[in-house]
DNA sequence: TTGAAAGCGCTAACAG
DNA sequence: CTGTTAGCGCTTTCAA
């Protein structure tokens, strides 16, 4: 077992108030008396208890997120962008991953807990349970719709996504099947949302929403896959890259051209689509997790009462040319 | 503030001990007293503190993994891997990244007095400091030489590099660069030993390293441009994909055949080095971060007292044409 | 400048 | 089956 603040007081000779002052590094500790504590200190190696001192204290200097699921790029990227500013704040960092598991939303509540504040990424809990946890501890949304006046950052879907579509019936294509699942995913509801308004001015565009479910390379595979016995439209729009990249691969192993006979396009910009020649859409990745611990910050620290709700800018990325082999797909 | 035991205990009209049983569920309670005690805290929406707990527990269930940097797919995929197993055993997860901080090894302090156990990944902390932890709390190394009797888990470098560079050899090639800095990670040392012990039997063949001191595509991209003057090698071997998806990008920009002129491979098997139809080492990422876990839980709940060290198997990913293209890689 | 003492919220003997 | 009580390791008044 290691030294306790007792036992460093017995041995510096003083009480365990004083080697508390000299461990909070208050000044009210004569010199002499500091460098025996610090000595007594040094030589049990003592570390004070963050348990002790947490609750002492009435709080954890820790905070949390929870994210859906941890597949992908995506939120691999958002995690460590909310890591990297939350220990700059000083704050330890719990992570947890709902992984869809029933018993999600009694994770969160423990997690809750263990934390002065916690971000919520996506669809991880019901409203309702958003709403019982921001009762008890300071909440962030992450790409998630508003709840009550709980803080919020997002990218922006919609402006980006009537720009993808602009792109893509400008370049001439007009059966558009979108792959995605609004309902999984509150940031791909309003993307279809920006896509439809827009293909309503172009009575000529056909949209059509294929909800395989799940989110990976698969989805894109197995969308590809009945398209060409149903009729292959003339653009496959992704919800993310990672199904856009499934579709590429797809349409490889059936040698059809990318983009002469159809077009593929993301969202996200992962590191694959660079080189995979993919069109789609820039997210902040990185920033949306850092900002997201930066709100959280603001509110346990109390500098500010007021909600914000933050929406960072997308970006457009058109790639003209697929670099995807048609061999060794493995 | 919200309800402590006592709350409960005065509204339903029992002593805390009471209620603490009801709360852990032992069965020594009776059905009147228990309903009793549940009504009270479902009225008062009680959840026990898991700080009180821990305290008189003397156990978190919380543990931690270290990493280096949170750039890039391997550390992410690891990171998650280590997440879902964790979070099965019923453990709440910290995560921390050194990046390098100078503080680094205060912080990883910080966190062994948060959690019962630790996974300390690659060159995060000097072994000094991975000593004194382990004499703290149980610890798994991870992708990390052994030190002392401490468990450890990482992937295989050697026989993988073994089948690499022969494949490489194999191919014709002589003149060998080797992108990747084996100082900054155990994991590239042993690759490049692994290489250099195989081209000790072929004194036809020649390599060199370079040590960009840093792991991204930049390392890649400016270790060509430095090639270009000195004179093209038949190939490029990166410590991984990312320094390979550099090089192949920057050999694109100069109009250089890919696999013509020069060989190129990585390692990790990344999402993006099947699309850009990279020769590669896939590594069990996930299985990296499950492992620790499980190795981890092992010695924490005593169920394992001898050391263990695991080595995963790795598989050569032989890909033939690369699907880069020289456009639009911005 | 220092110490005594009362918690922070919970668990776990030990008695009854 | 239930209550009393003594901690777990620390912070923080309040006195001295």
């Amino acid at each position: 077992m290691s030294a306790t603040i007792r036992d460093v007081a017995r041995q510096a000779g003083v009480s365990i108030a004083t080697v508390s002052r000299v461990m909070r590094e208050h000044d009210n500790v004569s010199p002499g008396t500091r460098d025996r504590v610090n000595a007594a200190v040094a030589d049990l190696s003592f570390t004070p208890s963050s348990l002790g001192r947490s609750l002492a204290e009435r709080r954890h200097a820790a905070n949390g997120i929870v994210f859906p699921d941890l597949s992908g790029p995506y939120y691999a990227e958002v995690v460590l962008g909310y890591e990297s500013v939350a220990a700059e704040l000083g704050r330890s960092v719990l992570i947890l991953s709902t992984h869809g598991r029933a018993a999600g939303p009694a994770m969160v509540e423990e997690m809750a807990g263990r934390c002065d504040g916690l971000v919520i990424m996506g669809q991880t809990v019901p409203d309702t349970v958003v709403e019982r946890l921001a009762r008890r501890v300071p909440v962030v949304l992450l790409a998630r719709p508003q709840i009550g006046t709980v803080d919020s950052v997002k990218a922006d879907n919609v402006d980006s996504a009537k720009s993808l579509i602009e792109h893509v019936i400008a370049s001439g294509d007009r059966q558009i099947i979108l792959i995605g699942d609004p309902d999984l995913s509150p940031d791909v509801a309003e993307r279809w949302a920006g896509f439809e308004k827009v293909a309503a001015a172009h009575p000529e565009v056909h949209l059509e929403q294929r909800h395989p479910g799940l989110f990976g390379e698969r989805a894109g595979t197995n969308t590809v896959r009945e398209a060409i016995r149903s009729g292959l439209p003339d653009a496959f729009v992704c919800a993310n890259d990672e199904m856009a990249l499934g579709v590429l691969s797809e349409l490889r192993a059936h040698d059809i051209d990318v983009p002469g006979q159809v077009r593929v396009t993301g969202w996200d910009d992962i590191m694959a689509a660079k080189y995979a020649g993919l069109t789609t859409v820039r997210q902040p990745m990185r920033d949306l997790g850092g900002t997201a611990a930066r709100l959280l910050d603001e509110i346990i620290t109390g500098s500010r009462n007021h909600p914000r709700h933050e929406v960072l800018p997308t970006e457009l990325v058109v790639r003209t040319s697929s670099g995807l082999s048609r061999k060794d797909m493995r």
